[in-house]
Order: C-alpha cells, then structure tokens, then sequence
RNA sequence: GGCGACAUGGCCAAGUGGUAAGGCAGGGGUCUGCAAAAUCCUUAUCCCCAGUUCGAAUCUGGGUGUCGCCUCCA
C-alpha cells in the first residue's frame, strides 16, 4: 500500500534524524518500556504512553504491521515496599494497579499493545540470558548474585555515550564491595528465602531478577532478538537502555535495537515531574477537571521529544481549543447532513484511507518527519477551517471523513461531538437546552426561567429578561441565546 | 565534575540556509435589543557577541541562562 512513503525518525544512538528503514519489509517491531505496577500512573507517565500510541498509529497508518510490545514490570521492590506498606501481597499490588493503569490508558483513548508481557512471566527467558551471559563472560556470580561486567563489553555507553571511565570519573561511591567495577549491575538478585519469600528458584540462588534484564527477556522471547524500534522515557536511556543494549548484544551477538526513541518530560515550574520528586498530578486527578481528549490535544501541541511544563494556564488552552473544533465538527456534520450512526460507523472503521491522497498530503508529511504532532494539529485545523467556511454538503461530506481519518491517527475520539450535534438539533427543534453542570433539580426551575426570559424577550421587555439572565449568570450559568429567542444554559463551573 | 538538550511575539509552541506554522489571550469588524456565543480580520525578525555565506531562527566558535542524565524514575 503505502509503506513506501518515507518515513523519519530521530534516533537517540545517532543523535539525528534519520530515514526510517524496517527490518522486514511492511512490518515494524516496537517496544516500549512500560509502567512498573505499583502506584497510579501521573502526567508524565501518560505523555509517554500518548506519544507512543501515535507512533503506534502513525506506522499503521503508513501501512505497516507493527507488532507493539509493552511490558508490564510487576516484580520490582518498589512493589514489594508498597505491599509492605499495606499488609498485602506483591501480586495484589501489582494486580491492582495493572488494572487502574489499564483503565487510566483505556480512558486516554490508546490503543491495547499487540502484546503486554509481564516480567514474572519470563523468568525463565530471564534465566537463559543470564546463564548465557555467565558462559559467555560477561557476568560473574557473586554471594548475593549474578553481575554484568560491563567493561566485558568495549562499546558500553554508546547509546548514552558515557564511556565507563567517564562514569568511573564522576561516579558517586558505590556501596557494593562485590562488584568488580562500579558501573556493572545486577541480573539476579539473591534474597534470603526465610525472611523474603517472594522470589524464584535459580542456578544461582533463591532471589530476584534485576530490572533491565526483564526487559531484555520480554524482547527476546516475544519479538526476537532484533527489534526496529525501542522507546521510553528520556529519563531510560541511562542506565536502564544502556545496560539493556549490554544484555542483550553480549547474549546474543548481534545487534539489538534500530532505532532508539526517546520522549521527553512533563515538567512542574520546570522541574521533572516524578514520583520521587513528588510534584505529580496523577492522570485520575486530572480526569476531575479535564477530558482525556484535552490531555492529548495539550501533549501533542509538543514535540514528543521536548520537555512539557505542565501548567493549568496551557491545560485550559487545549481544552478550549479542542470544545471549538468538537463544536465545529457537530455544526459539519449538520452541513452534511450526517447523524450519530454515520459518526459511529466512521470512528469504528476509519481504516479505509490511502494516506497518499492529496487530501492528506500535508497532515502526512509533517507526521513523517520524525512525528511532528504540533504541525499535524496545525494542518488537522486546517481541514476544520476548511469545514466551517464550507457551504457544500458533498465538500463537508469528505472533510469530515478526512478529520475521522486524521482523528484516528492521533488518538482523538470525535464521539463527545454527539453532545455539539443534540445541542444543535434541538436549537433548530425550538426548545431550550441545559447542557452539562446542572443539577437535575434545578433544570426543571432553569427552563422556566429560559421560557420567562424568552417571553420577555419576545414583549421587548429587555430589563426584565436581563434581570432573568442576571440572576442565572450568579447561579454559574451561561446563556448562548440562539435564533428564534431560544437559549442553552450550560454551568461555567466545568470549563475552570 | 563528566555528558547532553533547550533558549522564537503577552502566554504556549512549530520551523528542512532563502526571507517566521498553529493555538490561547488581546485589539478591530460583522451578527445580536444589549451581553454572550459564533464568525471574519489583526499583532514577532527568533537570548547576547563574533564568524561562515549572496543570504541564518536555522551552520561554526565564544558567552549567558534554564533543564535533564550520571542514583529508582515515563
């Protein structure tokens, strides 16, 4: 189809922008370090998931196969602190939270991963590397467990290009006496089995996987032992991807990842926002004043590679942006004379286009060029632009399929448009409107007041129907007056 | 200390050496009894200095500032 359009990508080893080139052709491997289960996921761990979930649909959209892997780290002490911390198991905390994560995600309109491998399902994967690895030299047993030896490896920090003796040089001391170099970290972990019983039986002790060998397994046993994409947060690059590239090219003798992506921070007063740091909104709290379609419209506005200050000031930007362009797409979809069952069908099944076609020329460019969201968003509200100033119902017909299209590869649900397109409908019925924020108590007493308001209107009695409008503004209420003396009342209190 | 990234209008933010996308806010017009909403129009020479070039926001060097990694972290 049209997996021949070229595609480019910043890649973190080379430092540079390069032109996109699959191992197989028409099919892509990508990986994407996920969540380690044991609080809930904050802003930052959503950029992260948003960013990726448009490279996931990007490659798509160009025509590729991708098969999208993102793990799930439920063996870590983290987890085991926090079941600690609660009286309950690490599997409980991992479950929970597995779910809240997955809920966080659904509502943020990502898709599901091609798989989600879970680190205490490739123990054993775990235990071939490292063993192998052992055989090979490049790790060594020691009494609380098995180490790589990074000097083992010439090429060590060449994705972070930090070489080891640069690290040696501004190095923190390490407290560890049984490393033989100070950067070299651990692949299993050995627990004393009588007071820490959650762990697996190895050739090396009873104990527990090191972190970045987990992900190593999970590449190897789901996607092989070459992928062409690997990505995470910029915070991942060192160690965790370094040592992971370590791993896995000592283990298997060759290369390992493609193309390395890095997304870049959600910042508070700009700082990292992160959970040790403790500045974090986590996506739940967020939800309470904002939609998920507002997060994404506020991430992708960003390149995915720059740091994001997060700030309620920008948050409400995107958020009135995005409510004109759902409102514009309802008063479209009037224009074309489409419902609700079009729009449902058309986001179901948008995977119909030929991303060559002149209609979408610029929109594909720019997200071809290392995904450049902030100009597709720009191009997309050309095409809304183009809408509105429409007048020709075919012509609204094929824009409105090009912004479903475009939707989709963002990430957007256009569905909340249905609430624009009643609110239309029933203006041009004749009646009045109460949209969202008011009480259901109240409405009955809020159309009254609308139908007062309107006969005066009608009598020309304007002090009295101001007087009315007045009163219900104090209440948190604001009036559209729409033609014919109709009005839609809707509560302020929701777009703080 | 080592390595790296970034610095663009009131705010947010793109930008492939050829003369600054888009959004929010603001200003003006239209519409409306007024207001709101909607709609149309509208606002920059890119941190500082030097250099390369016919030409630089974009390249080079030097400053200044901010942030990140080097320790768990998306």
């Amino acid at each position: 189809m049209s997996s021949t359009y070229p595609l480019h990508f910043y890649n973190s080893q080379s430092r540079q922008v390069e032109a996109f080139e699959s191992l197989e052709a028409g099919k892509v491997k990508l990986y994407v370090c996920g969540p380690t289960v044991y609080n809930d996921a904050h802003l930052g761990h959503a950029r992260c998931y948003i960013t990726w979930d448009v490279l996931f649909r990007t490659l798509q959209f160009f025509g590729y196969e991708v098969t999208y892997a993102r793990n799930l780290t439920d063996v870590d002490d983290k987890i085991i602190q926090r079941a600690i911390e609660t009286g309950t198991t690490p599997e409980a905390i991992a479950t929970t939270y597995t779910q809240r994560f997955h809920e966080d995600l659904t509502r943020l309109n990502t898709l599901s991963p091609t798989i989600e491998p879970k680190a205490t399902e490739h123990i054993d994967a775990m235990h071939t590397m490292i063993a192998t690895l052992i055989k090979k030299n490049h790790a060594y047993v020691t009494d609380d467990g098995v180490y790589f030896h990074t000097p083992s490896m010439p090429t060590y920090g060449k994705l972070a290009r930090k070489p080891l003796d640069a690290l040696q040089a501004g190095a923190r001391v390490d407290v560890n006496t049984q490393k033989r170099h100070s950067a070299d970290f651990a692949l299993w972990k050995r627990v004393d089995e009588s007071t820490d019983a959650y762990g697996w039986a190895s050739s090396w002790g009873f104990g527990r996987p090191g972190w970045h060998i987990e992900c190593s397994a999970m590449i190897f046993q789901n996607l092989g032992e070459q992928i062409d994409i690997h990505a995470g947060g910029a915070d991942l690059m060192f160690p965790h991807h370094e040592n992971e590239i370590a791993q896995s090219e000592c283990c298997s003798g060759h290369p390992f990842v493609k193309t390395w992506m890095h997304n870049g921070f959600v910042n508070v007063d700009g700082e990292k926002m992160s959970k040790s740091l403790g500045n974090f909104a986590t996506v739940r709290d967020l939800f309470e004043h904002y939609d998920a379609n507002t997060l994404r419209y506020f991430m992708l506005g960003h390149h995915y590679r720059m740091p994001v200050d997060f700030t309620p000031d920008a948050l409400n930007g995107a958020k009135i942006r995005w409510h004109k362009l759902l409102q514009q797409f309802a008063k479209g979809m009037q224009l074309a004379e489409l419902n609700e069952v079009w729009l449902k069908e058309a986001v179901l099944h948008p995977a119909k286009w030929t991303c060559l076609e002149e209609k979408h020329s610029d929109f594909v460019a720019v997200l071809a060029q290392d995904m450049n969201t902030p100009r597709a968003l720009a191009e997309w509200g050309r095409t809304f632009k183009d809408l509105k100033q429409s007048q020709d119902t075919d012509k609204a017909k094929a824009l409105l399929n090009t912004l479903v299209q475009e939707a989709w590869v963002l990430g957007f649900d256009l569905l909340p448009a249905l609430a624009y397109l009643d609110e239309a409908k029933s203006l041009n019925e004749g009646e009045f409107h109460v949209v969202d924020g008011v009480a259901p108590a109240e409405k009955a007493h809020v159309l009254a007041q609308l139908e007062a308001r309107r006969q005066a209107k009608l009598a020309k009695d304007f002090a009295s129907s101001d007087a009315i409008r007045n009163a219900l503004q104090a209440k948190g209420l604001h009036l559209v007056d729409r033609a014919g003396g109709w009005t839609t009342a809707s509560s302020t209190a929701d777009m703080t």
